[in-house]
DNA sequence: CTATTAATAAGCTGATTGACGAATTGAAAT
DNA sequence: ATTTCAATTCGTCAATCAGCTTATTAATAG
């Protein structure tokens, strides 16, 4: 969750007009003077003026990086005041996992980490990349709120399993109405499959496969993969 | 949009673990080589190979900022297939019909006019206003590219007509995962309703109604309501 | 009016970046 | 076996960064 807030943090300091003023509205909002803020840091207070000045016009990612988290680390010690103001997130229960990669890996290979039989999906479409996945209880994802709002991580090339399915109609259906599509679907260990299901996955060139693993056993073998 | 993203990606290049395999994870999502980006930004490829590999730790957010709005904008100009891959549009054949009304009207009056029958909604719903509707056949709206996508016109706050309901399921969890809502769902003549549509209803605070009109009936008796 | 503290400004230096080009490796394609 | 083209490695160098120090300018509390 903060790490969340630091990227977005980050992202509005790379993006910005002027990268210093936006590094010191995000110290303000934290309520740190320049003085406290460069002992966090382990500077002096001028280095903290000069970026909050822009003399240094375009600053390296390592330092924005290591004031960024300063200021996030430092309010998660003291409570997350600004932290938990900025993030008013439920926690999801419905979302059991979600992980991005650091780079991508081709769906074939994921495959057969997870020992997928394939039910919908052409050859062509197995050969591109994926960078993160989310693992959902279907039920759940349906019953409670913002779930599928939820289930996209960074990139939307990703897979997305779902668990407790019966014949794989909702799960589809849910992927159907969204907007955003995954590029590879995955039931865990389903009852059976409907054909609306295998239908509507080749109609979005998605990847549909079913495990006959569970749960713990893929989250257990998709650590291991970066 | 584009500049959601690119603070979005930005944000994540300056937290990663490694920056550098990053941009080149963006990279790929973009479907550009080194040859063709570093074109793009006007430096020659290995330059890009050198960041990418990580032979600097450090780039400055000048840097990371030119080859993030590089990709997005690129993309941007040759029809945003990524850029709009996080929110999309097209034109379908399963909306029968869809209109804005000009000014609100109660969801209440709607009812009467459609003789509607409340299956799922409290009280203190039936006085919102309504702006405008659509009308979806069920089952071509999910075989049919992104009907999902274009059920919503200028105004969200609409009633959203489902025809060929047989048990209401489906429908009602298109709803729930579409991250626009409506604020009436309307089954035209269903064989029955299953109490999960029921509770989703509930859950999205969507007034859920059946009627026993036709489609046509309903069309022409809307026609004269504005 | 003075003392204190926060913020700026400016000069300086070693370390790193940003860019190039030339040479090398890798992987498909002929 | 040879060609081709993308990706990688690396030496080089001017430009810029990251940090310090010292001096100066607000601003605020006694």
């Amino acid at each position: 969750m903060q790490k969340q807030l630091t990227r977005r943090i980050a992202g509005e300091i790379v993006v910005s007009e002027s990268p210093g003023e936006t590094m010191r509205k995000w110290r303000e909002i934290f309520h740190l003077s320049q003085k406290e803020f460069a002992n966090l840091l382990e500077v002096k207070p001028s280095v903290v003026c000069d970026f909050e000045k822009g003399r240094r016009a375009s600053p390296g990612i390592g330092t924005v990086r290591r004031f960024v988290e300063a200021m996030v680390d430092y309010d998660s010690a003291h409570g997350g005041k600004v932290v938990n103001s900025m993030s008013e997130k439920r926690t999801n229960e419905a979302i059991v996992d979600i992980k991005e990669f650091t780079s991508g890996m081709a769906i074939e290979s994921m495959l057969e980490t997870i020992e997928g039989e394939i039910i919908a999906g052409k050859e062509e479409l197995l050969s591109r990349p994926i960078y993160g996945y989310t693992m959902v209880d279907s039920l759940k994802a349906i019953t409670t709120y913002n779930a599928f709002g939820e289930m996209y991580g960074w990139s939307n090339e990703r897979a997305v399993f779902f668990s407790g399915v019966q014949y794989g109609r909702s799960p589809m259906i849910a992927v159907r109405a969204h907007p955003v599509k995954p590029r590879m679907v995955v039931y865990i260990k389903p009852k059976a499959v409907d054909p609306l299901a295998t239908k509507l996955a080749d109609m979005e060139r998605v990847v549909l496969v079913k495990t006959k693993l569970d749960e713990k056993t893929i989250i257990e073998k998709l650590r291991y993969l970066k």
